[in-house]
DNA sequence: TATAATCCCTCTAGTGACTAGAGCATCAAG
DNA sequence: CTTGATGCTCTAGTCACTAGAGGGATTATA
């Protein structure tokens, strides 16, 4: 057993963020001891590895809460739980080219800059000027949440 | 002079984000109708034109506001301002480099399963194990907020 | 045993960039 | 003059944390 401290240490994880995900379900809530601060087991630790782990790979905690109930069922086909990863990877693969497109249109209004003054700064004119894009993030070709920044 | 539904069509910013702009001092306000409506010129619809664009290209606020300071000030060298494109083109590039690490690891996890019951699959495994991981998403290589995640 | 440093507790509020909804006022068309 | 769309303000919610206040507990050292 040992304090939220040293699950930090272990897991990687914050200490207010485990606690985080103790209030939002995704952490069991765990035993106390008698001055009423939390003591972790070896099953703890592995669940918060778990959770560090497909955070990491960029899993929303919707996901990794549905992963985790599913691990609970071990003797179910796991035809839902590979989607979940699936679809994470088609995510990512939609994030990288969206921001593929940002890169080459960014490249391209930075490289035409020829170090003068503000007035006649092109990076200024670019950005005013949406038609100069040749790119494909059009005025609905991209909403701005699908682009991680949101 | 038109109202906020027509700005919202002629930008593609939908009228409550205008409204919002309107109220962390990016868009300056408008004047008014008799009614209390909201009245924009021209020169209202170029600038939330310039923050659409700026946005979509996935430049901060923070960046666009001080982009438009600068722009009011037509006769200074402009590397400040190309400063700025150039960091949000590194940082593009930077968020695609780390997308692409996990696109690996996802695509290597997705890879092993064989589509049996949840107790022996690999994504589980995978996910719990985070020593199985061949790529650079080590407990410290990666923070989460760095992945366009937060 | 006393004390100091470190750790832990709960609770509230803040982040970024919006989005949703309530409850009401105004406008344009027929 | 009515009706439906549009507009107004204000509050609260989103996501996944993060920061800070104001205290209590534990642990290491003297």
């Amino acid at each position: 057993m040992f304090s939220i401290g040293q699950l930090s240490k272990d897991s990687g994880v914050k200490v207010p963020t485990i606690r985080y995900y103790e209030s939002i379900g995704l952490l069991p809530e765990p035993g106390r001891n008698t001055g009423n601060q939390r003591r972790y087991d070896g099953a703890a630790r592995d669940r918060l590895r778990f959770i560090h782990h497909a955070r990491a790979l960029g899993f929303a905690v919707d996901d990794i809460r549905a992963l985790i109930k599913m691990s609970d069922h071990p003797e179910r086909p796991c035809m839902a739980l590979d989607q979940i990863a699936r679809d994470q990877l088609a995510k990512t693969r939609t994030r990288i080219a969206r921001l593929q497109a940002l890169e080459a249109e960014l490249a391209r209004i930075v490289a035409n800059c020829e170090g003068e003054v503000v007035g006649n700064c092109s990076v200024l004119a670019a950005l005013g000027d949406h038609s100069q894009c040749a790119g494909p993030h059009g005025p609905t070709a991209l909403s701005l949440s699908d682009q991680g920044l949101a």
